[in-house]
DNA sequence: CATGAATGAGCTTTCATTCAT
DNA sequence: TATGAATGAAAGCTCATTCAT
């Protein structure tokens, strides 16, 4: 009885609910990550929180919206960390080397969690106006708005497009750790030297300058271009 | 004896029992297109032909096998097709943009397949020695052997090495055709003009160096970098 | 919190709970009398009692599971009843003759579960540890005691061992019930008059004496032969 | 051409069925051995003869038959070598021993084949008018008759009758032997020891007096008993 | 809010048996 | 006789989801 009325209140404290929700989002990340989502049922993560099945459809309609849920709270953690890291490297060249390195990283350190987010947000029907879309624009913006940037600035050859050039070196980097993870050698990976030459490579392709160039003249020229001067 | 006259029946029927497989393989894609291959059932497929599921089975010893080989099928057809026609493409900057057009096209025209492909088949456990990396390395090595080739005649940079240069470029190409599919305008991209740019992207960043380059200057010049001298 | 409450609503509805299992357990008996196990499908007992088939599966991992719990369950029955009626019996040879009848009745009456115990239970893998062994030993204990006192207190020539002897005579009453299944004819034994001679005869094999027996100086003679006087 | 010359050749010899059927006799004892009737398929026994499925079943027409024809088969050996042993051993109490061992080994050596002839024999619907029936009559007639002789010179205590007496021997040594078997220590029985045990012990019971008995006076006490005199 | 027993569609897989050749 | 591809019934089992309490 006590506990009755004890439960009563911690309904009322507002809040209990969102910790509820996160519990069943920290089991069920932790039981994805050693399982992966498909081989992971609604019981396995009931059982984890001492919760009946039935309450989870409380918080999560179903098991679709569940997982969407645990691979976008796991890439706002993601997403919140590097742009938080990312927002002190303002040379264009050295954010991207960063992003492509942070990138390999996330990739071969959360390969199922990675899979989850590919798999069920990004590839969801719905996901033009979801949480999921936003996260992750939120995510790869970090490297679209400094390349925008650069593009508006003169500093690059941008005939594709600041979001065409992001996806080029996001799938670019998703392939290469997804390569190396398929040939078994993720963990043996340089990836600060990897990120260096991909980077260059990059900046090459991409005719990025620096940000400090001197060569007006050059600047110049590209804006003048772009003009159509 | 009986064996003999055992195998003098298989040869007879040769064609009719390769026909019985194709039949199936036939079916399955197209059921995959439609729906998937996990949302496809055995049942489906035998339904589909107007066989018995067990029939099926003598065939393909489980679904996974079954599905991996309609997968491996499928990209076995492209390969073969790709291979033809690049074969006759020589400039490296010509060839690389007419394999990036080729790998949009096979995406954006073959969503579920290339998914299976990807799933079942490239992320397999058995995937390193199975007919599915063969056919694989055969599609993605139209592209390595010529960047392998141009980093031999000094006319790349290859810091990254041919099959990191491989990954960037189906990796970002893959991902631009997700994006466009995500997007939902998949259709309405001009393919020949984004791959236009996205090999030009490509040959600023690897530094490629057109085949009858008439800068033996800058040729000699990398050819000596290579060697230390 | 969550979980007093789960746990004084399993108390509530043990009774339910239990009764379910019951349930289960009765209708696979019935069915597996009448048709044996291998024949009865987990369908058919799910039917019997108008639940799903998954339910069952709720209460029984397995279909093996299930199938030695109505062996188990029901040899309990038997084994609960025969030591209470043995329990009164303090002859040796009165008690094996007794047990004798018993197991006679209980294969003629019960072919299939007794099949059914020895195949899926005495049989089994993990039977060493389980249940099934359990039951079994408190029923056929019922003898080994007996027969251990009586080789204790001299009464016996005991060369082959208590368990030996047990497994003669419970090998061959369930020999002889076989038998009379056979031929045809197990209804028409006369149950009562066989096992007087089968326990005479077994009385005589094992040399086992009244415990009352006056003849000291047989009983001496035996203790003094056991003891290598 | 030649081949099929040969084939009808072949089969215009007499004899040439017998052995076909007796190829797949042996081809599917062995499987039994190894793995148990229930996991053999018949198309692994095709296949260890090199012969199509169907063609067992010109042989044999349902997989049960084919089952119980190795099983008895093997028997009929064991009934032959056994009853040629047995022929020269006159005693009763020798005999009895004899087979007592000899049916511990057969049982310990052949575990499955037994099994499978107990199963699909013994236990058959026809079997009251078998093949079966009549091998094991004539394997388990060597003991009945030696006590049905000695019942009818008075040697014995014959109110249980051969029948189930030797029910009870085979029934006995059955048991003892699936025990060990359960226990897991089949192999380590002193199976000598252990039949002289046991022998002993039914002589016993039996009362079996030794053929060559001078003691004429408890001999006609018998008779004059079973004379009612 | 919480429970958890019940649901039941749906899946893959096996294999004895048949029959057209 | 022999073949062996085809059959197809049958079975066990899973698990997301519901709903009465």
């Amino acid at each position: 009885m006590a506990q009755d009325r004890t439960k009563l209140a911690m309904n009322d404290i507002e809040g209990k609910r969102g910790e509820r929700r996160a519990d069943i989002l920290r089991a069920a990340r932790q039981l994805f990550i050693a399982n992966g989502d498909a081989r992971t049922t609604m019981a396995e993560i009931a059982r984890a929180i001492g919760v009946a099945e039935g309450t989870i459809y409380l918080y999560f309609a179903r098991k679709q919206d569940l997982v969407a849920a645990v691979a976008i709270d796991w890439f706002e953690e993601i997403a919140e960390t590097t742009a938080q890291e990312a927002q002190v490297i303002h040379d264009p060249a050295d954010r991207l080397r960063f992003l492509i390195q942070r990138h390999l990283s996330v990739i071969l350190d959360n390969r199922e969690l990675y899979l989850t987010f590919i798999r069920e947000v990004r590839a969801s029907e719905t996901y033009g106006t979801s949480a999921g879309r936003r996260v992750n624009r939120r995510y790869t913006g970090l490297l679209r708005d400094v390349l925008q940037q650069a593009a508006d600035s003169g500093l690059i050859i941008d005939d594709l497009g600041a979001n065409t050039m992001r996806d080029l070196v996001y799938g670019g980097v998703e392939h290469v750790a997804w390569s190396a993870i398929v040939r078994g050698d993720g963990a043996a990976l340089d990836k600060a030297e990897l990120s260096k030459s991909i980077a260059a490579m990059f900046v090459r392709g991409f005719g990025l300058q620096p940000a400090s160039s001197a060569d007006h003249e050059a600047r110049l020229r590209r804006i003048e271009g772009k003009l159509g001067l």
